[in-house]
DNA sequence: GTTGCAAATGCAATAGTGTTGCATTGTTTA
DNA sequence: TAAACAATGCAACACTATTGCATTTGCAAC
């Protein structure tokens, strides 16, 4: 059970909706909305419940949120050690604009941009649009 | 009349409301929210106007929607002459952590990063957070 | 001007996402 | 096992946004 050990770690309670909404997100390459959860969980845990367990996992660094172009969060699994406080996600967003599903994608140079006077950077997001392997 | 004949080119009817809109567009210097431009119309429109109005402009590259970090939308004015077909925005978009307004920025060497095998780039967003000059 | 028609508006209702309060259930630690 | 407290379920609510339909308005042609 991989999953009840990482909510141990991040001193989490292991319960059921909690470990089958890891192992969903283990088990799914791109990044998934509450719905899409939801659909899954089926009539196993209640929507709040979906919610404030996906809450706690981002407050702790288990999972980061991206919105899509529609404004809608989707969820999936950090891939480095991130923590409540460090919370290090420097990738790109991709989202389909045909399928819709949102993928998290390595970025080898990671760009910095220079901000104007006044302006003071503390994190850049890249969020791209386009054809997805699947659907290419 | 400035609004007004911004209406005419894009071959818009040139209403109370529209006007309106883009004059209160027009003199902020920030990206404004539905919510904002309702209170700030009053009770002038309803609600439902102004989604419409913002969502016609959206369409013809009168404005641009932004999603802010709350995945609510916020619009603001094309800087470049836009239209139905050629949508070019090229900026970053900075949402002060301080005060919540998004600002549209000019990039002067707009990044591109190299794609994963199978996925294909349209666009690229840039999307920001920090301090904004009125906060700092 | 006046008229006619398509477009824009107002109002009511609805959908979707997300949050809050509170009683109940379940997990963990001693 | 029992106590303590965290997590869950249920109901209600807030907010953003959209849709249908009747009414009003802008605009072009007369």
């Amino acid at each position: 059970m991989e999953s009840a050990s990482l909510l141990k770690r991040h001193g989490l309670r292991s319960t059921p909706v909690r470990r089958l909404l890891l192992e969903i997100m283990d088990a799914t390459e791109h990044a998934v909305s509450h719905a899409d959860l939801e659909q899954q969980v089926g009539g196993e845990a209640d929507r709040v419940t979906l919610y404030r367990a996906l809450n706690t996992f981002e407050e702790h660094g288990i999972i980061h949120k991206v919105l899509d172009r529609e404004g809608v969060a989707r969820f999936a699994l950090c891939m480095d050690n991130c923590s409540t406080h460090t919370h290090v996600d420097e990738h790109l967003h991709f989202q389909c604009t045909v399928c819709s599903n949102v993928y998290c994608l390595p970025v080898e140079h990671y760009p910095r941009v220079a901000m104007p006077n006044g302006f003071n950077l503390v994190r850049l997001s890249l969020v791209a649009e386009g054809v997805c392997k699947r659907c290419n």
